[in-house]
DNA sequence: ATGACGGTAGCATACCGA
């Protein structure tokens, strides 16, 4: 079972990579973020005429979240449940592949700058955390059920010193925070692995390059995408890696796909 | 603090991103 997770940075600016890639990689599921579009502009048929089952949740111009599957997907679940949210940034489903039952969900996690000390505005840091929180109800309340759970997406959190080309110049950035971090390390505790990083501790495991300052070229990048498995799912890994291709294409997206591969 | 780029909306330029 192949699972993966892209932001891709608006989909109909994307459908030439996304189809390409999907192609040559195959996965079973791929879980989507920032598509940008509402669900009428949204690119079905060019999907689903790759055997793909599609479910999206989407707004104008921001945001949005899609998942594709091989096998039909169901119970479907837009939005954080009890978080009124009129940002389209979570769709969880369920679906069967080789046999196995699995919950998947997209994230796109608030990016949440500025920060607090900043002199302006606190608002968008604020939602970022309180998303967390409420992140943090439904990855327990799932957990709980004690089914196969692979959360992914883009989770705008820089986890350590080394997720990031230079830690220092991110220092108080609102992906950086103690805050975030914190939020994000009480995810793992509840009982989530951090896929790429427990089978590999010390790549950098990058999945994003900023379009400017020749970034990828000088790896100047940060891991900011991830897969958070419970622990069916983390038993059944077999391998999580970054894939790079899509970002070297043509009118790429700065993010790349994260993949895992499972049992 | 700002703006690299690149996206969207919509037609000039503003907003957003990590």
């Amino acid at each position: 079972m192949k699972i993966a997770t892209f932001n891709i940075n608006s989909i109909n600016a994307r459908v030439p990579i996304l189809t390409k890639w999907l192609g040559q990689s195959q996965p079973d599921v791929v879980l989507l973020q920032e598509i940008k579009c509402e669900f009428n502009a949204f690119p079905f048929f060019e999907i689903s005429s790759l055997g793909y089952d599609v479910r999206m949740l989407g707004q104008k111009s921001y945001n949005g979240v899609a998942i594709l599957s091989k096998s039909k997907i169901k119970n479907v679940v837009e939005n954080l449940p009890q978080f009124p949210d009129t940002q389209a940034r979570y769709l969880q489903a369920d679906v069967t592949v080789d046999g196995k039952d699995v919950t998947v969900a997209s994230i796109y996690l608030p990016n949440g700058n500025p920060p607090l000390n900043a002199p302006d505005d606190t608002q968008k840091f604020l939602y970022k955390l309180q998303w967390m929180d409420a992140l943090y109800q439904q990855a327990q309340a799932l957990l709980q059920s004690g089914k196969r759970i692979v959360l992914g997406g883009d989770f705008n959190t820089i986890l350590t010193d080394n997720d990031v080309y230079d830690p220092e110049e991110f220092r108080n950035n609102a992906l950086f925070r103690p805050e975030v971090r914190c939020r994000f390390e009480a995810l793992k505790f509840l009982g989530y692995t951090d896929a790429f990083r427990a089978l590999y501790p010390l790549k950098n495991g990058y999945s994003f390059w900023d379009y400017t300052s020749a970034a990828l070229q000088l790896d100047k990048g940060m891991r900011i995408d991830y897969f958070l498995l419970s622990p069916l799912a983390a038993d059944e890994l077999t391998d999580c890696f970054v894939d790079k291709e899509p970002r070297k294409m043509d009118k790429p997206s700065d993010h790349t796909p994260l993949v895992a591969q499972f049992k």
